[in-house]
DNA sequence: TAGATGAGTATTGACCCTAT
DNA sequence: ATAGGGTCAATACTCATCTA
Protein backbone atom coordinates (compact mmCIF):
# COMPACT_ATOMS: atom_id res chain seq x y z
CA UNK A 1 0.00 0.00 0.00
CA UNK A 2 0.97 3.16 -0.18
CA UNK A 3 1.70 4.06 3.37
CA UNK A 4 4.42 1.84 3.19
CA UNK A 5 6.09 3.90 1.19
CA UNK A 6 9.18 5.31 2.48
CA UNK A 7 8.31 8.77 1.78
CA UNK A 8 4.65 8.50 3.66
CA UNK A 9 4.13 8.80 7.31
CA UNK A 10 3.78 5.37 9.27
CA UNK A 11 0.02 4.82 9.98
CA UNK A 12 0.51 4.42 13.72
CA UNK A 13 2.43 7.87 14.01
CA UNK A 14 -0.04 9.72 11.75
CA UNK A 15 -2.92 8.33 14.00
CA UNK A 16 -1.11 10.01 17.16
CA UNK A 17 0.34 13.00 14.73
CA UNK A 18 -3.63 13.80 14.11
CA UNK A 19 -4.63 12.68 17.84
CA UNK A 20 -2.18 15.27 18.78
CA UNK A 21 -3.46 17.59 16.39
CA UNK A 22 -7.14 16.78 17.67
CA UNK A 23 -6.09 18.05 21.18
CA UNK A 24 -4.99 21.57 19.90
CA UNK A 25 -7.92 23.11 19.61
CA UNK A 26 -6.46 26.20 18.92
CA UNK A 27 -5.72 25.04 15.68
CA UNK A 28 -8.54 24.12 14.36
CA UNK A 29 -11.72 24.89 16.36
CA UNK A 30 -11.92 28.46 14.49
CA UNK A 31 -14.81 29.17 17.07
CA UNK A 32 -12.88 29.39 19.53
CA UNK A 33 -11.57 32.11 21.52
CA UNK A 34 -7.92 30.61 21.55
CA UNK A 35 -7.85 29.59 17.95
CA UNK A 36 -6.66 33.26 17.61
CA UNK A 37 -4.27 32.97 20.12
CA UNK A 38 -0.97 32.93 18.86
CA UNK A 39 0.61 31.88 21.87
CA UNK A 40 -0.80 29.10 22.15
CA UNK A 41 -0.84 28.27 18.55
CA UNK A 42 3.12 28.84 18.55
CA UNK A 43 3.26 26.00 21.39
CA UNK A 44 1.15 23.81 19.94
CA UNK A 45 2.87 23.21 16.75
CA UNK A 46 6.00 23.12 19.08
CA UNK A 47 4.18 19.81 20.14
CA UNK A 48 3.38 18.83 17.04
CA UNK A 49 7.06 19.18 15.42
CA UNK A 50 8.08 17.81 18.07
CA UNK A 51 5.75 14.33 17.39
CA UNK A 52 6.27 14.81 13.55
CA UNK A 53 9.95 14.50 14.24
CA UNK A 54 10.23 10.95 15.07
CA UNK A 55 9.42 10.10 11.57
CA UNK A 56 11.30 13.12 9.52
CA UNK A 57 14.15 14.31 12.11
CA UNK A 58 14.34 17.64 9.96
CA UNK A 59 11.04 18.43 10.17
CA UNK A 60 9.91 21.73 11.11
CA UNK A 61 6.83 24.44 11.46
CA UNK A 62 6.73 24.39 7.53
CA UNK A 63 6.32 20.89 7.30
CA UNK A 64 3.98 20.08 10.12
CA UNK A 65 1.38 23.04 8.43
CA UNK A 66 1.90 22.00 5.39
CA UNK A 67 1.28 18.19 6.38
CA UNK A 68 -1.84 19.04 8.18
CA UNK A 69 -2.63 21.13 4.83
CA UNK A 70 -2.17 17.74 3.05
CA UNK A 71 -4.59 15.97 5.43
CA UNK A 72 -7.36 18.39 5.41
CA UNK A 73 -7.38 18.99 1.94
CA UNK A 74 -7.62 15.06 1.17
CA UNK A 75 -10.40 14.71 3.96
CA UNK A 76 -12.19 17.88 2.51
CA UNK A 77 -11.93 15.63 -0.97
CA UNK A 78 -13.47 12.70 0.53
CA UNK A 79 -16.23 14.76 2.32
CA UNK A 80 -17.89 16.60 -0.57
CA UNK A 81 -17.80 13.46 -2.41
CA UNK A 82 -19.94 12.06 0.41
CA UNK A 83 -21.83 14.89 0.34
CA UNK A 84 -22.58 14.94 -3.19
CA UNK A 85 -23.43 11.58 -3.35
CA UNK A 86 -26.21 12.21 -0.39
CA UNK A 87 -27.42 15.10 -2.33
CA UNK A 88 -27.37 12.99 -5.64
CA UNK A 89 -30.44 11.49 -4.11
CA UNK A 90 -29.12 8.06 -4.22
CA UNK A 91 -29.93 5.31 -1.80
CA UNK A 92 -28.23 4.68 1.26
CA UNK A 93 -26.48 1.68 -0.37
CA UNK A 94 -25.21 3.77 -2.94
CA UNK A 95 -23.62 6.81 -0.96
CA UNK A 96 -20.23 7.48 -1.23
CA UNK A 97 -17.71 5.33 1.25
CA UNK A 98 -14.44 6.93 1.55
CA UNK A 99 -11.48 4.47 1.36
CA UNK A 100 -9.12 7.31 2.86
CA UNK A 101 -8.24 5.14 5.82
CA UNK A 102 -8.15 8.45 8.11
CA UNK A 103 -11.18 9.87 7.14
CA UNK A 104 -12.65 9.52 10.52
CA UNK A 105 -10.46 10.39 12.36
CA UNK A 106 -10.22 14.15 10.79
CA UNK A 107 -14.22 14.23 11.62
CA UNK A 108 -13.81 16.17 14.39
CA UNK A 109 -13.16 18.80 11.77
CA UNK A 110 -16.32 18.77 10.02
CA UNK A 111 -18.78 21.10 10.81
CA UNK A 112 -16.64 24.02 11.63
CA UNK A 113 -14.04 23.82 9.77
CA UNK A 114 -15.11 25.16 7.01
CA UNK A 115 -17.07 28.23 8.39
CA UNK A 116 -15.01 31.24 8.69
CA UNK A 117 -15.89 32.94 12.56
CA UNK A 118 -18.55 34.88 12.08
CA UNK A 119 -19.24 37.94 13.85
CA UNK A 120 -23.07 36.88 13.94
CA UNK A 121 -23.43 34.83 17.29
CA UNK A 122 -25.96 32.68 17.12
CA UNK A 123 -27.36 31.18 20.66
CA UNK A 124 -24.99 28.75 21.75
CA UNK A 125 -27.78 26.57 23.40
CA UNK A 126 -28.42 25.90 19.56
CA UNK A 127 -25.78 25.64 18.68
CA UNK A 128 -24.77 23.17 20.87
CA UNK A 129 -28.35 21.57 19.97
CA UNK A 130 -27.07 21.39 16.48
CA UNK A 131 -24.17 19.97 17.00
CA UNK A 132 -25.33 16.81 19.03
CA UNK A 133 -28.17 16.19 15.91
CA UNK A 134 -24.97 16.03 13.61
CA UNK A 135 -22.68 13.62 15.24
CA UNK A 136 -23.59 11.29 17.39
CA UNK A 137 -21.42 11.76 20.79
CA UNK A 138 -18.25 9.65 21.46
CA UNK A 139 -15.38 9.68 23.34
CA UNK A 140 -13.53 11.51 21.99
CA UNK A 141 -16.14 14.16 21.65
CA UNK A 142 -16.07 13.95 26.08
CA UNK A 143 -12.20 14.56 25.64
CA UNK A 144 -12.76 16.99 23.39
CA UNK A 145 -15.18 19.14 24.68
CA UNK A 146 -13.01 18.89 28.08
CA UNK A 147 -10.03 20.00 26.29
CA UNK A 148 -11.81 23.27 25.18
CA UNK A 149 -13.69 24.25 28.47
CA UNK A 150 -10.57 23.81 30.24
CA UNK A 151 -8.70 27.04 28.81
CA UNK A 152 -10.90 28.81 27.35
CA UNK A 153 -11.63 32.06 29.40
CA UNK A 154 -15.09 33.10 29.46
CA UNK A 155 -16.20 35.77 27.03
CA UNK A 156 -18.72 38.48 27.63
CA UNK A 157 -22.34 38.55 27.46
CA UNK A 158 -24.31 34.78 26.73
CA UNK A 159 -27.43 36.68 24.58
CA UNK A 160 -25.33 36.71 21.46
CA UNK A 161 -26.20 40.08 21.33
CA UNK A 162 -23.35 42.06 22.77
CA UNK A 163 -20.99 40.17 20.41
CA UNK A 164 -18.81 43.17 19.93
CA UNK A 165 -15.86 41.57 21.72
CA UNK A 166 -16.10 38.35 19.81
CA UNK A 167 -15.88 35.62 17.16
CA UNK A 168 -18.62 33.44 18.36
CA UNK A 169 -17.51 31.16 20.51
CA UNK A 170 -17.52 27.26 19.70
CA UNK A 171 -20.77 25.42 19.70
CA UNK A 172 -19.27 22.88 22.47
CA UNK A 173 -18.15 26.00 24.45
CA UNK A 174 -20.28 26.08 27.70
CA UNK A 175 -20.33 29.88 28.55
CA UNK A 176 -20.48 30.55 32.53
CA UNK A 177 -23.36 33.35 32.68
CA UNK A 178 -22.78 36.72 33.90
CA UNK A 179 -23.14 36.33 37.78
CA UNK A 180 -26.27 38.58 38.92
CA UNK A 181 -25.21 41.94 40.32
CA UNK A 182 -21.89 41.98 38.54
CA UNK A 183 -20.88 45.61 37.08
CA UNK A 184 -19.73 45.73 33.48
CA UNK A 185 -16.57 46.72 35.71
CA UNK A 186 -16.42 43.45 38.05
CA UNK A 187 -16.91 41.73 35.12
CA UNK A 188 -13.93 42.66 33.23
CA UNK A 189 -11.68 42.28 36.66
CA UNK A 190 -13.08 38.69 37.13
CA UNK A 191 -12.46 38.29 33.26
CA UNK A 192 -8.62 39.33 33.36
CA UNK A 193 -8.60 37.51 36.40
CA UNK A 194 -9.65 33.90 34.69
CA UNK A 195 -7.25 34.90 32.24
CA UNK A 196 -4.15 35.14 34.47
CA UNK A 197 -5.56 31.88 35.55
CA UNK A 198 -4.80 30.31 32.36
CA UNK A 199 -1.44 31.74 32.22
CA UNK A 200 1.40 29.00 33.14
CA UNK A 201 3.83 29.90 35.12
CA UNK A 202 7.33 31.34 34.17
CA UNK A 203 8.83 28.33 32.36
CA UNK A 204 12.77 27.80 31.98
CA UNK A 205 13.15 29.94 29.43
CA UNK A 206 11.26 32.87 30.68
CA UNK A 207 13.20 32.13 33.50
CA UNK A 208 16.63 33.05 31.50
CA UNK A 209 15.20 35.75 29.92
CA UNK A 210 14.59 37.70 33.20
CA UNK A 211 17.90 36.73 34.27
CA UNK A 212 19.39 37.89 31.07
CA UNK A 213 17.39 41.38 31.52
CA UNK A 214 18.68 41.75 35.14
CA UNK A 215 22.60 41.02 33.67
CA UNK A 216 22.13 42.88 30.85
CA UNK A 217 20.88 45.91 33.21
CA UNK A 218 23.71 45.31 35.78
CA UNK A 219 26.34 45.91 32.49
CA UNK A 220 28.36 49.08 32.29
CA UNK A 221 29.16 51.46 28.90
CA UNK A 222 28.61 49.61 25.66
CA UNK A 223 29.05 46.66 27.10
CA UNK A 224 24.94 45.88 26.94
CA UNK A 225 25.24 46.95 23.71
CA UNK A 226 28.10 44.38 22.58
CA UNK A 227 26.18 42.08 24.73
CA UNK A 228 22.40 42.46 23.36
CA UNK A 229 24.12 42.27 19.83
CA UNK A 230 26.13 38.70 20.58
CA UNK A 231 22.76 37.16 21.60
CA UNK A 232 20.94 38.64 18.50
CA UNK A 233 23.63 36.70 16.36
CA UNK A 234 23.41 33.32 18.07
CA UNK A 235 19.26 34.15 18.18
CA UNK A 236 19.69 34.50 14.48
CA UNK A 237 21.82 31.65 13.99
CA UNK A 238 19.22 29.43 15.87
CA UNK A 239 16.17 30.87 13.57
CA UNK A 240 18.12 29.43 10.85
CA UNK A 241 19.07 26.09 12.79
CA UNK A 242 22.66 26.65 12.07
CA UNK A 243 23.39 26.32 15.89
CA UNK A 244 25.49 23.53 17.35
CA UNK A 245 27.11 22.11 20.59
CA UNK A 246 30.23 24.03 19.37
CA UNK A 247 28.56 26.85 17.49
CA UNK A 248 30.58 30.56 17.47
CA UNK A 249 29.68 33.35 15.74
CA UNK A 250 31.18 35.01 13.09
CA UNK A 251 34.78 35.59 14.92
CA UNK A 252 35.04 32.84 17.26
CA UNK A 253 32.70 34.49 19.94
CA UNK A 254 34.90 37.54 19.22
CA UNK A 255 33.13 40.85 18.33
CA UNK A 256 33.49 41.30 14.25
CA UNK A 257 36.50 43.87 13.15
CA UNK A 258 35.85 47.09 11.51
CA UNK A 259 38.84 46.35 9.39
CA UNK A 260 36.79 43.51 7.83
CA UNK A 261 34.11 45.57 6.49
CA UNK A 262 36.19 49.18 6.17
CA UNK A 263 35.56 48.61 2.49
CA UNK A 264 32.12 49.78 2.93
CA UNK A 265 31.98 52.61 3.58
CA UNK A 266 34.33 53.45 0.46
CA UNK A 267 32.13 52.24 -1.52
CA UNK A 268 29.42 54.25 -3.67
CA UNK A 269 25.53 55.28 -2.09
CA UNK A 270 24.45 52.51 -4.42
CA UNK A 271 26.28 50.13 -2.71
CA UNK A 272 24.42 47.92 -0.91
CA UNK A 273 25.75 48.06 3.00
CA UNK A 274 27.30 45.16 4.52
CA UNK A 275 24.37 42.96 6.54
CA UNK A 276 23.89 43.50 9.88
CA UNK A 277 24.25 39.91 11.08
CA UNK A 278 27.62 38.14 11.60
CA UNK A 279 28.47 35.12 9.42
CA UNK A 280 32.04 33.13 9.55
CA UNK A 281 34.37 34.82 7.39
CA UNK A 282 35.75 33.44 4.31
CA UNK A 283 39.83 33.96 4.67
CA UNK A 284 40.87 35.89 1.27
CA UNK A 285 44.02 36.93 -0.13
CA UNK A 286 43.47 39.89 1.09
CA UNK A 287 42.48 39.45 4.62
CA UNK A 288 46.14 38.28 5.82
CA UNK A 289 46.29 37.05 9.11
CA UNK A 290 49.06 39.40 10.63
CA UNK A 291 46.54 42.49 10.13
CA UNK A 292 45.71 44.75 12.82
CA UNK A 293 42.59 44.36 14.24
CA UNK A 294 40.59 46.67 15.93
CA UNK A 295 37.18 46.69 17.03
CA UNK A 296 34.08 47.89 15.78
CA UNK A 297 32.64 50.64 16.86
CA UNK A 298 28.72 50.26 18.55
CA UNK A 299 27.24 52.55 15.48
CA UNK A 300 28.58 50.16 12.84
CA UNK A 301 26.08 47.52 14.23
CA UNK A 302 23.40 49.61 13.85
CA UNK A 303 21.51 48.89 10.17
CA UNK A 304 21.64 50.91 7.81
CA UNK A 305 18.53 52.18 6.36
CA UNK A 306 18.34 52.03 2.51
CA UNK A 307 17.17 54.91 0.47
CA UNK A 308 14.09 54.31 -1.36
CA UNK A 309 15.41 54.59 -4.71
CA UNK A 310 17.60 51.56 -3.41
CA UNK A 311 14.94 50.09 -2.41
CA UNK A 312 13.10 50.09 -5.75
CA UNK A 313 16.14 49.15 -7.73
CA UNK A 314 16.55 45.93 -5.17
CA UNK A 315 12.57 45.19 -6.00
CA UNK A 316 12.89 45.34 -9.64
CA UNK A 317 15.70 42.54 -9.82
CA UNK A 318 13.32 40.95 -6.90
CA UNK A 319 10.87 40.96 -9.55
CA UNK A 320 13.23 39.68 -12.12
CA UNK A 321 12.98 36.33 -10.44
CA UNK A 322 9.62 35.86 -11.53
CA UNK A 323 8.74 37.76 -15.03
CA UNK A 324 12.10 36.71 -16.14
CA UNK A 325 13.09 33.49 -14.98
CA UNK A 326 9.63 32.00 -13.70
CA UNK A 327 10.39 31.34 -10.23
CA UNK A 328 7.05 30.68 -8.28
CA UNK A 329 6.09 33.97 -6.32
CA UNK A 330 6.04 31.69 -3.42
CA UNK A 331 9.97 32.32 -3.15
CA UNK A 332 9.64 35.26 -0.58
CA UNK A 333 8.48 33.19 1.97
CA UNK A 334 11.05 29.88 1.72
CA UNK A 335 13.12 30.31 4.41
CA UNK A 336 16.59 29.66 2.67
CA UNK A 337 15.59 32.85 0.37
CA UNK A 338 14.60 35.00 3.00
CA UNK A 339 17.89 34.25 4.67
CA UNK A 340 19.62 35.99 1.69
CA UNK A 341 17.58 38.76 1.77
CA UNK A 342 18.71 39.30 5.50
CA UNK A 343 21.79 40.08 4.13
CA UNK A 344 20.46 43.53 2.55
CA UNK A 345 19.91 45.75 5.71
CA UNK A 346 16.95 47.41 5.78
CA UNK A 347 15.26 45.74 3.36
CA UNK A 348 12.07 44.46 3.69
CA UNK A 349 11.09 41.56 1.38
CA UNK A 350 7.33 42.49 -0.13
CA UNK A 351 5.27 39.30 0.52
CA UNK A 352 4.07 37.05 -2.01
CA UNK A 353 0.59 39.37 -2.13
CA UNK A 354 1.82 42.89 -2.56
CA UNK A 355 4.21 40.98 -5.10
CA UNK A 356 0.91 39.91 -6.97
CA UNK A 357 -1.51 42.26 -6.66
CA UNK A 358 0.84 45.75 -6.86
CA UNK A 359 4.08 44.69 -7.91
CA UNK A 360 4.17 42.52 -10.87
CA UNK A 361 0.80 44.65 -12.07
CA UNK A 362 2.75 47.84 -11.92
CA UNK A 363 5.04 46.96 -13.36
CA UNK A 364 3.54 45.65 -16.50
CA UNK A 365 1.82 48.81 -16.57
CA UNK A 366 5.11 50.36 -16.84
CA UNK A 367 6.19 47.99 -19.31
CA UNK A 368 3.14 48.67 -22.08
CA UNK A 369 3.40 52.82 -21.94
CA UNK A 370 6.85 52.28 -22.26
CA UNK A 371 6.02 50.35 -25.70
CA UNK A 372 3.79 52.63 -26.51
CA UNK A 373 5.50 55.56 -25.77
CA UNK A 374 8.64 54.32 -27.61
CA UNK A 375 6.60 53.11 -30.55
CA UNK A 376 4.20 56.30 -31.08
CA UNK A 377 7.75 58.42 -30.80
CA UNK A 378 9.73 56.40 -33.27
CA UNK A 379 8.15 53.89 -35.32
CA UNK A 380 6.17 54.24 -38.38
CA UNK A 381 4.16 51.36 -39.42
CA UNK A 382 4.39 48.12 -36.98
CA UNK A 383 3.95 44.42 -38.05
CA UNK A 384 2.71 42.10 -35.24
CA UNK A 385 3.74 38.90 -35.27
CA UNK A 386 2.27 36.12 -32.75
CA UNK A 387 2.33 32.86 -31.47
CA UNK A 388 0.09 31.33 -29.30
CA UNK A 389 0.35 27.84 -27.31
CA UNK A 390 -0.68 25.67 -24.89
CA UNK A 391 1.10 24.60 -22.38
CA UNK A 392 0.93 20.92 -20.56
CA UNK A 393 -1.20 22.35 -18.07
CA UNK A 394 -3.83 23.41 -20.70
CA UNK A 395 -3.18 26.56 -20.40
CA UNK A 396 -3.21 29.15 -23.46
CA UNK A 397 -0.25 31.58 -23.82
CA UNK A 398 0.58 34.30 -26.71
CA UNK A 399 3.47 35.96 -26.98
CA UNK A 400 3.82 38.88 -29.65
CA UNK A 401 6.24 40.81 -31.30
CA UNK A 402 6.62 43.93 -32.70
CA UNK A 403 8.38 44.91 -35.47
CA UNK A 404 9.24 48.17 -36.50
CA UNK A 405 11.55 50.83 -38.41
CA UNK A 406 12.69 54.05 -37.49
CA UNK A 407 12.37 57.07 -39.21
CA UNK A 408 15.82 57.07 -40.59
CA UNK A 409 15.50 54.13 -41.90
CA UNK A 410 19.11 53.65 -39.92
CA UNK A 411 18.46 50.94 -38.10
CA UNK A 412 15.51 48.16 -37.69
CA UNK A 413 13.94 48.01 -33.70
CA UNK A 414 12.70 44.40 -33.02
CA UNK A 415 10.15 44.58 -29.58
CA UNK A 416 9.06 41.31 -28.36
CA UNK A 417 6.28 41.71 -26.63
CA UNK A 418 5.67 39.39 -23.90
CA UNK A 419 2.95 40.89 -22.71
CA UNK A 420 1.60 37.86 -20.38
CA UNK A 421 4.46 36.33 -19.02
CA UNK A 422 3.75 37.23 -15.63
CA UNK A 423 0.60 35.55 -15.85
CA UNK A 424 1.87 32.13 -16.37
CA UNK A 425 2.10 31.92 -12.68
CA UNK A 426 -1.92 32.31 -12.27
CA UNK A 427 -4.43 30.69 -13.92
CA UNK A 428 -5.71 33.15 -15.87
CA UNK A 429 -5.98 32.88 -19.62
CA UNK A 430 -6.91 36.41 -20.52
CA UNK A 431 -4.18 36.95 -22.82
CA UNK A 432 -6.38 37.16 -25.92
CA UNK A 433 -8.25 40.11 -25.28
CA UNK A 434 -4.86 41.74 -24.29
CA UNK A 435 -3.16 40.88 -27.73
CA UNK A 436 -6.42 42.24 -29.18
CA UNK A 437 -6.21 45.49 -27.63
CA UNK A 438 -2.60 46.10 -28.50
CA UNK A 439 -3.47 45.55 -31.87
CA UNK A 440 -6.26 47.77 -32.09
CA UNK A 441 -4.43 50.58 -30.74
CA UNK A 442 -1.53 50.52 -33.38
CA UNK A 443 -4.12 50.19 -36.21
CA UNK A 444 -6.22 53.19 -34.61
CA UNK A 445 -2.94 55.45 -35.24
CA UNK A 446 -2.69 54.30 -38.14
CA UNK A 447 0.54 52.17 -37.84
CA UNK A 448 -0.48 48.15 -38.17
CA UNK A 449 0.71 47.43 -40.96
CA UNK A 450 0.40 43.73 -40.83
CA UNK A 451 -0.91 41.64 -37.81
CA UNK A 452 -0.75 37.99 -37.76
C1' DT B 1 3.18 -3.61 -18.39
C1' DA B 2 0.21 0.27 -19.06
C1' DG B 3 -3.40 2.61 -17.08
C1' DA B 4 -5.99 3.61 -12.83
C1' DT B 5 -5.94 5.00 -8.28
C1' DG B 6 -4.39 6.80 -3.85
C1' DA B 7 -1.53 9.75 -1.26
C1' DG B 8 1.07 13.58 -0.81
C1' DT B 9 3.10 18.11 -2.47
C1' DA B 10 3.39 22.73 -4.62
C1' DT B 11 1.37 26.84 -5.90
C1' DT B 12 -1.86 30.46 -5.95
C1' DG B 13 -5.88 33.35 -4.87
C1' DA B 14 -9.39 34.59 -1.65
C1' DC B 15 -10.70 35.87 2.70
C1' DC B 16 -10.20 37.73 7.24
C1' DC B 17 -7.87 40.08 10.86
C1' DT B 18 -4.36 43.12 12.59
C1' DA B 19 -0.84 46.62 12.62
C1' DT B 20 0.80 50.85 10.86
C1' DA C 1 -6.05 52.93 3.36
C1' DT C 2 -2.64 49.70 2.88
C1' DA C 3 0.32 45.88 3.71
C1' DG C 4 1.36 41.78 6.12
C1' DG C 5 0.23 37.46 8.19
C1' DG C 6 -2.54 33.41 8.82
C1' DT C 7 -5.64 30.19 7.02
C1' DC C 8 -8.04 27.60 3.71
C1' DA C 9 -9.69 25.85 -0.85
C1' DA C 10 -8.77 24.68 -5.45
C1' DT C 11 -5.98 22.79 -8.73
C1' DA C 12 -2.31 20.46 -10.97
C1' DC C 13 1.30 17.82 -10.35
C1' DT C 14 4.52 13.69 -8.87
C1' DC C 15 5.24 9.30 -7.15
C1' DA C 16 4.08 4.72 -5.49
C1' DT C 17 1.07 1.04 -5.69
C1' DC C 18 -2.61 -1.69 -7.50
C1' DT C 19 -4.97 -4.15 -11.11
C1' DA C 20 -6.53 -6.00 -15.41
Amino acid sequence: MAENASKQTPRELLIEFIELYRSFTCLWLVKSKEYSDRNKKDLAYIELVKKFKEFDPSADRNTVVKKINALRTVYKKELSKVKSSEKSGAGADDIYKPSLWYFDLLHFLNDQDFARPSRNTMSDVDAVTQQDEDSEPTDQDYFQRREINTPAPPTSGDDGSSASTSVAASPMLSRPKRKKNMTPADEVIHLAGEQLKCLRPDDEFEAFGKYITHKLRSLKGNQSGFARKLINDVIFEGELEALTKDFKNSSGSVIPLESETASINTESAETIPEPNVSVPVIPSASSGQNRVKRQRTIGSYIAKEITSHQKNLIDRDLLDLFVKEFHPLSIVEEPSFRKVIKWIPGYELPSRKTISTTMIPALYQSYVENVRDLVSREAISVCLTTDCWTSANNENYMATTAHFITEGFTFKTIIEMLLFKWESYGRSSRGGDKKYNIGMEFRGKGKLCYFG
